[in-house]
DNA sequence: AAACTGACTGTTA
DNA sequence: GTAACAGCCAGTT
């Protein structure tokens, strides 16, 4: 527990409030890291969601791969990307070999947490 | 302590 | 469509 005067909002649980965002997000649609921060009541944390996702233990049930970036691409790149890709593939989400979402699809696929 | 480094984003040209 | 650049923020050198 933190002592008298620490932060409450340290890194551990800042992640945590990250990885709880991500886990909202429904299987076969996707968010970008702004939204899943903005989602975790940090507005301009966007790097820091990269961060915390780098920062999950292995085998972690966290839909991670549900996260790319503003444009709709993969940020993730060598094999990172090809597993992010292939997880998205099994969730019938479309992506393209360059790590893109198909624009179409992409209208339908992006989750703001809006709805 | 300063510099560097990204799983970032928005603006401008 | 590309490229450069400025903000961004925290972990690592």
């Amino acid at each position: 527990m933190p002592g008298y005067g620490e932060p409450m909002h340290d890194t551990a649980t800042l992640n945590e409030r990250i990885w709880l965002a991500v886990a909202a997000i429904p299987p076969g649609r996707v968010s970008t890291y702004g939204h899943v921060a903005a989602a975790a009541g940090l507005p301009r944390g966007a790097r820091r969601v990269g961060r915390a996702l780098g920062a999950l233990p292995a085998g972690s049930a966290i839909p991670w791969h549900r996260v790319i970036n503003a444009r709709g691409e993969l940020s993730l790149s060598g094999r990172a990307g090809q597993e992010q890709r292939r997880r998205l593939l099994a969730e019938d989400v479309q992506v393209t070999d360059d790590g893109r979402i198909v624009r179409a699809a992409w209208r339908t696929t992006l989750y703001t947490f809006d709805d």
